[in-house]
DNA sequence: CAAGCTTGTTGATGTAGCTCAATGTCTTTA
DNA sequence: TAAAGACATTGAGCTACATCAACAAGCTTG
């Protein structure tokens, strides 16, 4: 566990905006009225800066807010009662943090910043309240729990019936699809995580992510140098996730 | 796949009542009080009965309603684009189905009777219409989301970092604890799934179920003959999960 | 109750991905 | 800008689980 630094929340002073917000269109207010929208706005009271490598939350924390990335990429994992961690997702602008801690009032998992990050805080008891009162906001947040509740059942699927190749193929994917919608490049990007991280979620060693890397670098399917990717064959890529046999066969 | 019986869905001409039902305490209305509970009983307008082997929902199906489970046996699986089946859960009184339908207003999975079932319809765009006068209804909901993912989670952590044994004993343990929070026996119960089904769920296959089901048989764990298990050790199996080390020692 | 089907068990063998290890490269810090 | 630490790559060998196959035991149905 390299990512026990100190935590560290820098307070900013400047008010947060949902209103003026760049994922306004991908993030809980979707949908909303600009009326709602600014009620929203009165929820969070400033957003917050976490260092790379710092804990937003950790397990058992007791659930305050959830918090909307706004700028950055977090990870976050659980950890068996042996002490082994299982990444259980990366998030990036727009996504939401916390929603596991709704459970019990306390949060299920750690979420660690994996570059210096900016988050909304958005305090949950307020969030309930507001959410009586407006219920496309109330709507939004069931959509986003049960967006994660199938989000995971794709993950299982991944871990329980894909091989290797598949999986890093499948996770290119993804990336690649998200940062697109945010109005970044999907044929290239910089991975904001290590080869353990990526491991960790996909159910294998690193070492097996750097073979898999080779091999879709010899099948001149990816480019990818250290954390820097460039997808070449974007629909090839595509296929070897459709056509997932779990071993033999292409 | 041999779950494609012809859908049996017969009405049942008992009006529902969650205030007189056996799962009150662990179904979506725990914690209502008795006039919270009417005015949930007056959405649910009749109980469904489920054959076994027939499905409740297939995945791509409209959201109508959240089921509860009154009483049976659910499996939900997603498919793969290549046909691969990934069971993602086994559900069981009070457990409630279709939570991932609501992301996209279409089902995401497969919901499919183990046996005869009969499960308690709420018309979905009714429970949030309900869930806006009663807060506590609507905090259930968000929890019963919230637990979903948790479970996920776990899972992920099973697959993606335990070995097969560790896998099948945290499964039987599982089992156990639903069971027994629902006044059954804790060491005594019966399967009501498929050694296929299980391996599904795990990411196994159903050979590697059956060795080890043997494994646990040999260190006299469990007595698990067909379906019919016997727990031996509790505190053994769960020693079994607890030191979850990827292979080798215990 | 016999025949046929589904489900479960067990053995033999193969292999994908893990482990261990050596080495290289990038990043951080002093 | 040198040194240390973190991160990534690649090879060799091992092992847990998959695959294939044969058979046994329960259910179902005529």
């Amino acid at each position: 566990m390299s990512d026990s630094e100190p935590q560290l929340l820098h307070l900013h002073t400047l008010k947060a905006s949902c209103a003026s917000c760049s994922v306004l269109e991908l993030c809980l207010p979707i949908g909303l009225t600009g009326v709602e929208v600014e009620r929203l706005d009165t929820l969070i009271a400033q957003r917050v800066k976490v260092k790379k490598g710092a804990a937003l939350y950790r397990t058992g924390d007791p659930l305050r807010s959830l918090y909307a990335v706004r700028l950055g990429f977090f990870k976050t994992s659980v950890l068996s009662v042996d002490g082994r961690e299982q990444v259980t997702g990366f998030q990036m602008q727009g996504e939401m943090l916390g929603l596991d801690a709704i459970s019990t009032d306390h949060y299920a998992c750690n979420a660690i910043a994996l570059e210096d990050s900016e988050v909304c805080p958005i305090p949950f008891s307020n969030l309930e309240k507001l959410a009586r009162d407006l219920p496309s906001l109330q709507h939004n947040l069931n959509k986003l729990l049960s967006q994660e509740i199938v989000r995971d059942h794709d993950m299982l699927l991944m871990l329980g019936n894909m091989n290797a190749d598949e999986r890093l193929a499948g996770f290119l994917l993804n990336l690649s699809q998200r940062l697109n919608r945010r109005g970044y490049s999907s044929r290239d990007f910089v991975l904001r995580m290590s080869r353990e991280a990526i491991g960790s979620y996909l159910g294998l060693r690193l070492e097996t992510i750097c073979r898999c890397i080779a091999h879709l670098r010899e099948e001149n399917l990816v480019d990818l140098q250290g954390r820097n990717v460039k997808i070449l064959d974007l629909p090839g890529l595509r296929q070897k996730v459709t056509g997932c046999h779990r071993h033999t066969e292409l």
